[in-house]
DNA sequence: AATGAATGAGACTTCATTCAT
DNA sequence: AATGAATGAAGTCTCATTCAT
């Protein structure tokens, strides 16, 4: 009952070492890219089910066609959205390691008003955050799953730190509180993107997250 | 020939003071409420635009047409869905109003952990907390809106009597903490109802999670 | 999700001046014109409501679904049909402005047997003559009805002119006269192309029709 | 394919010799009465197809169901109802044969406004003699085919005696006259009923009509 | 006799996917 | 490599007909 197809070579054939190069090359790599914007847009705004093929290709200015020749089919597509997605994310939420060391109240500030911008510019991230889109996919990239649970590690990892620092409080839940932490992250994050009247997101909301936040974990 | 297309009539048309009640009509009723139900469940597993409504109606026991019957379209049960189902929680929410006076942070608590047991048996409203639904459906009903609203300016009312105790710490931004914990709220209590290893939802979580908002909140 | 649903824009929208023309582009259009053939047929034998859109498709030689590439919807498609219908009559009905004079009476005549000759082999004209179709949908073509009016109108002029050259008797009741004249215009044209035996349509008929008019009219 | 099923027994079982009276029996033929009207009603608004068996049990006052006590379907509900109409029509059209002797011209025109008269009241009847409910069933009713050659074959015999008095002139195609007259008849009386602008029916248009088929049948 | 709730076949329509060009 | 016309399976909805009450 599963299409089981394999992903389609990419079109082009002399992609040897990955780093092709070619007018034609080039091009091709960039419609792709435009497929994969697109596509988070709408998969974004609507949801996968909500989201057609027809829009997400005329949004990339390509036709139709042209989609099935890089990704196996909606479903496929989506998937490479995902990953993409988070690994992006990834990038801007851990930016670099060699950075001078911090108060780590100043290094969860950092990760979630990076992660708010973040979002401000990738809709669908708010939805796979929330676990929604999740449902309405079976197969679901192991990736998110690993991303979602590095950023717990990551968070637990700034607030052990704070602990043993006695920045935090001594009888902190750490696991606990990473998770809470990374929830609410998701959250406003996604607010960020959707603009609701329900579900606002002002800089002093913000503001008041992180206050929050710090006031529960102070000692 | 005519666009009429009101709310059609329930199939018992003689209901004349609200309380006739032959066995058909009582029968009829319970299928309504089935399928009410059917839908619930399956548009909060699956969303509006996966679930079927052949699905819905099979769930329920019924044919597909007579889900014409008592609804004008697919779209209109899904607005009575979640009216339906966001009066429900409110009722759980905000129990009765003659209890005796507790701690705030009792009140908090409570109100929490009954929200958490009633998203376990209503897969829906964890959506509709997180503002996914809505993005699916143009047109959504003003209840939700009004009943969310309704949540956090409950809350804040808890969270103003602590205030005023002496409870919560004085400087409290109230409105903001409200806003925070009305989405932790359904955050958690959406996780309870989807059982995914991703997003787990322990009683130890959910113990933390009090307490984190105790602490974030304490003087 | 949005509504907007207008006429969709035909298959190739690279038709720059209206004269581009690959071979894909032809046979497209060609496909058109078999839809449009076909429901003109159904339309025409079995009314609005009764004609299948499955039916259509397949008396066309395309699939179901092509048939929306090309049109909003069935009720679409019929007022497409109708307007196209109209306007070839229109062509038949009034041939070219540079003829020759000719008496009044071989003017109507002409007109007649044109119409009867074009009916034949247009099955739904003889429905939107006897007004039949109208009343199946709600909004109607107003070329329609500007048309019928213009034959009236014509059939005025000829009369007009007959009555001031003597060929007509003088106290003729013109407007009333072309009224009945187009009337049985439509009737005849529709018999015409349904053959049943209770309303027969003969050569013999025709030209006792055309007898019939020449005497009520004469002096 | 075809349903053979026979027309059910009407519902009172005690119809001996068919004047069997009771309360009972009265009422409900007075409801197979309304049942009747309601669905000429309907059937002459909108056509076959698209009148509904909800709407006439509706416009009748009676329960869906019972519509199927008394006919077998949608079907044969339609061909009753043409049967009734035509007859009634007739013994509207041709109202005794004792009668004193008229002149032909008059029994001519009587005959017209009396159709006329009947089909403001009477819906169906135009669609009838226009010939296009015909088409959307097919197998109808030979009691039609057979009074509408009926009406016919006396305008005819009219025609006929006036010939021979002299009324009308000499060399008459009787045949093909009794044909127009018949059919104009058909049309007017339609509009009549159908009240649009595009086709009216006013007085002055029904006296212009008397006046020109007496013009085209004067010697 | 009468009801009207219930059914289900079949209509219209959408859209992911394919394929000739 | 790229197009977009074409397909057809699948979805939503309607309505003639049946049947338990």
């Amino acid at each position: 009952m599963q299409k089981v197809s394999p992903t389609p070579a990419p079109p082009s054939a002399a992609r040897i070492d990955g780093r092709s190069h070619g007018k034609r090359q080039q091009e091709s790599e960039r419609k792709r890219q435009r497929i994969l914007d697109a596509a988070q847009q709408c998969f974004g705004e609507l949801g996968f089910a909500a989201a057609k093929v027809e829009t997400i290709a005329a949004e990339a200015g390509v036709s139709n066609g042209l989609l099935y020749q890089f990704f196996r089919g909606k479903e496929q597509l989506f998937e490479v959205v995902v990953e993409d997605l988070i690994r992006d994310w990834a990038h801007t939420m851990f930016p670099r390691d060699d950075d001078p060391p911090e108060s780590c109240a100043a290094a969860l500030e950092a990760m979630l008003r990076n992660s708010v911008e973040f979002c401000r510019t990738h809709p669908l991230l708010p939805r796979l955050l929330t676990a929604d889109a999740v449902l309405e996919l079976e197969r679901f990239s192991d990736v998110t799953s690993r991303r979602l649970e590095a950023q717990r590690v990551h968070v637990a990892g700034i607030l052990e730190r704070g602990v043993r620092s006695g920045e935090f409080r001594a009888d902190l839940d750490v696991a606990s509180a990473a998770d809470i932490i990374s929830q609410l992250h998701g959250d406003y994050a996604g607010r960020a993107y959707r603009r609701r009247p329900e579900y606002p997101m002002t800089p002093d909301l913000l503001d008041a997250l992180v206050g929050f936040v710090h006031d529960a974990l102070r000692p």
